[in-house]
RNA sequence: UGGGGAGUCGCCAAGCUGGUUAAGGCAGCGGAUUUUGAUUCCGCCAUACGAGGGUUCGAAUCCUUCCUCCCCAGCCA
């Protein structure tokens, strides 16, 4: 079997929420929706044509702060879920909080999708982009209804009263002074609050549920509350705004949502959200005995809910993100050491690897935590396939040949991809002076070292002191030169002329090690940053030294600063070759031996990218 | 101590409408190829499914008791 076709079955793994859509689908439960291309009731959708979509999963960030890497997942999972059924994914922006929102963040969310590789339009022509505040009409005539059907009412205590009581965990409720108040006087305050009669907090709408269930989310959650502040899309247009639990499963059914996917810390609102939408989609016959239509088209959407995503090393809770971003422990949000996707993109993590990743992972509904390395080595994979390959020293030290000619020039010629002879070969030029890596060289080799070191060290002297110049010519070391500190400060060799790459006989002089060089006046010195994981801990921020996951509370500030990798980034000026010097922004390469990088997008200028390290290439030799 | 979830190899995760020796990936360990100590390739890697009982010819899969972990008391999402 060939190795990508083995590769293509990783795609292909059940879980459980293919399976609740492969079952649904058998069974047609979907199949007699309609849809007009634009959200709506019951009214617009009833005499609309069929829903040419299997199915509608929607992506709803609220458009708060930029997306990171565990909404990766969630893209991954609700569009290609759409993708792989036959469906298709909406961009919707849950905006129903005007005091945290604002227009950049939508723009951000956006792009980090499109990066990513998802589209929402569908081939019908739709946009399929909504926002929760498009359905605040439709949100308030709603409301007004189940104010009119009895199930909601006006509460007048304040927030802190409600809290009391709410009960707690393990004592009921107990019911409003305001819960049986009259549908008129309801209406007639309900009305009042969306015409600016009232300040903030006077008064909010509930639903009229249960003060004594267990489930918490059922004591008669607030629908409504007032905020005088202006939206970032319906400016001052409005002065109350609907909750979470009102607008979302609302929003969904208003869209033809058939599955909506969402992550665990919501099962306890699943109860809530089919109670909103039930109430809304069922017949209601009035005390006057005019009946009235339900008001959401059948079957409604279902919740569904998976685990986040845990990465170790990495915290992805918004608030530890702000506090990294506002203290300055990072140069902001598109850092590349951020677990964001902006920062993802400048660290030069691809949209491919992303994909990969979210495949390998998998979704169920145990809490889980994903080592690091598995997104690394996801990057990695996608990056060996597509990136060229180029040579950079990263810490310079000088390699004098010294029976080469002073002045003497040639060309060796090396391949832009091992694997792939098509991706053709450029020239490195060769001289008596070169560029090798620090870490090339021991004075006194460790044991399995089959890099350079002089004659005679460890009192032996061992074959291993001949090394190939990758690419150009096998040469054995004699020696090195050091500054009064006893630092190294050139190395000096000698060169076998019969040796070079690609000529006959090259091959005659077997060795092991084979280092990059680069000549030293051929080469052009250039910023590179390196960068590392942001914490040193697979926890960060877990309870001292604890071997596990956090849990809970108790996690002080410090805390989190404390597993900072105080090396997470290193700035360094390497020696580049030629070719490197025209590299534009984004363009990715491996440097070989090294590692994966990329030209940053936002410092490089042109001819003179400056590169950011993705990821480094495994590295199996432990000194 | 109320309610809702989850516990299968170091990390994920199939299987869970009971039926030959418990998928697969990642990591790890061997070995082969290799002018990247990279890549690729081959082989190995859970008598075991949180624990104890029970039902059954037969259980990770059904019943039962227990243990552990996560979530919920915003007019956040």
């Amino acid at each position: 079997m060939s190795s990508p076709a083995k590769k293509h079955q990783e795609a292909s793994h059940s879980n459980f929420i293919r399976q609740i859509v492969e079952a649904d689908l058998m069974a047609g439960k979907y199949a007699k929706r309609r849809w007009n291309g634009k959200p709506g009731s019951v009214l617009s959708l009833d005499s609309a044509p069929p829903d040419p979509a299997k199915i509608r999963t929607r992506f709803p960030p609220e458009p708060n702060g930029y997306l990171h890497y565990g909404h990766a997942k969630s893209i991954c999972l609700n569009f290609g879920l759409a993708h792989d059924y036959g469906g298709v994914c909406h961009l919707r922006f849950d905006d129903t909080n005007p005091a945290k929102e604002e227009t950049e963040y939508v723009d951000s969310i956006r792009d980090a999708v499109s990066w990513l590789g998802f589209s929402w339009a569908d081939p019908g022509g739709n946009k399929n982009e909504y926002y929760a505040s498009d359905y605040f009409e439709y949100l308030y005539q709603f409301a007004e209804e189940l104010v009119r059907r009895g199930h909601a009412y006006v509460e007048s205590l304040n927030a802190e009263q409600m809290r009391i009581m709410r009960g707690t965990l393990t004592e009921s409720g107990k019911n409003s002074p305001y819960r049986e108040r009259s549908v008129e006087e309801n209406l007639k305050l309900f009305r009042e609050m969306r015409l600016a009669k009232f300040k903030d907090g006077e008064h909010v709408l509930r639903a009229k549920i249960d003060m004594a269930s267990p489930n918490i989310n059922l004591r008669d959650p607030a629908m409504y509350r007032i905020r005088h502040a202006a939206h970032h899309r319906t400016g001052g247009e409005w002065c109350i705004y609907p909750t979470y639990d009102w607008a979302h499963g609302v929003s969904d059914a208003l869209e033809n949502i058939t599955h909506s996917i969402c992550t665990l810390e919501f099962e306890d609102h699943r109860p809530l959200y089919e109670w909103f939408n039930e109430r809304l989609a069922e017949d209601w016959t009035g005390y006057d005995g005019v009946k009235r239509p339900g008001l959401l088209q059948r079957p409604l959407p279902q919740q569904v809910e998976f685990a986040r995503l845990n990465l170790t090393y990495v915290v992805l809770s918004k608030r530890k993100l702000i506090q990294l971003v506002e203290e300055k422990h990072v140069e902001g949000w598109d850092d590349p050491r951020m677990p964001t996707l902006v920062g993802a993109r400048r660290r030069g993590f691809t949209p491919e690897g992303f994909r990969l990743f979210a495949e390998r992972i998998g979704v169920a509904k145990a809490d889980s935590w994903i080592e690091f390395s598995i997104l690394e080595d996801c990057m990695r994979e996608h990056l060996n396939e597509v990136a060229p390959r180029r040579i950079a020293v990263l810490d310079p030290l000088k390699l004098v040949i010294e029976n080469y000619p002073e002045g003497k020039e040639e060309e060796c010629e090396a391949p832009n991809h091992p694997q792939k002879p098509e991706l053709g070969k450029r020239k490195l030029p060769l001289s008596r002076e070169l560029w090798i890596e620090r870490e090339d060289f021991m004075e006194t080799p460790s044991k399995g070292y089959f890099r350079l070191y002089p004659p005679g060290a460890a009192g032996d002297p061992r074959p291993g002191n001949k090394v190939r110049l990758r690419y150009g010519y096998v040469v054995e070391c004699t020696g090195c030169d050091k500054d009064s500190g006893g630092r190294i400060t050139a190395v000096r060799c000698k060169y076998d002329p019969d040796t070079k790459s690609g000529t006959p006989g090259a091959e005659t002089v077997k060795v092991k090690g084979n280092i990059h060089w680069l000549s030293a006046k051929h080469s052009h010195p250039a910023e590179v940053r390196l960068y590392d994981r942001l914490f040193k801990v697979p926890h960060p921020g877990a309870k001292k030294s604890s071997p596990l996951p956090p849990g809970g509370e108790g996690e002080g500030e410090g805390d989190l600063l404390r597993d900072l990798n105080p090396d997470s980034k290193k700035l360094i000026t390497a020696q580049l070759e030629p070719a490197l010097g025209e590299a534009q922004p984004e363009e990715r390469f491996q440097f070989e031996r090294h590692g994966y990088f990329i030209a940053d997008r936002v410092d490089s200028t042109p001819g003179a990218p400056k590169f950011n390290r993705t990821v480094t290439l495994r590295d199996s030799w432990k000194a």
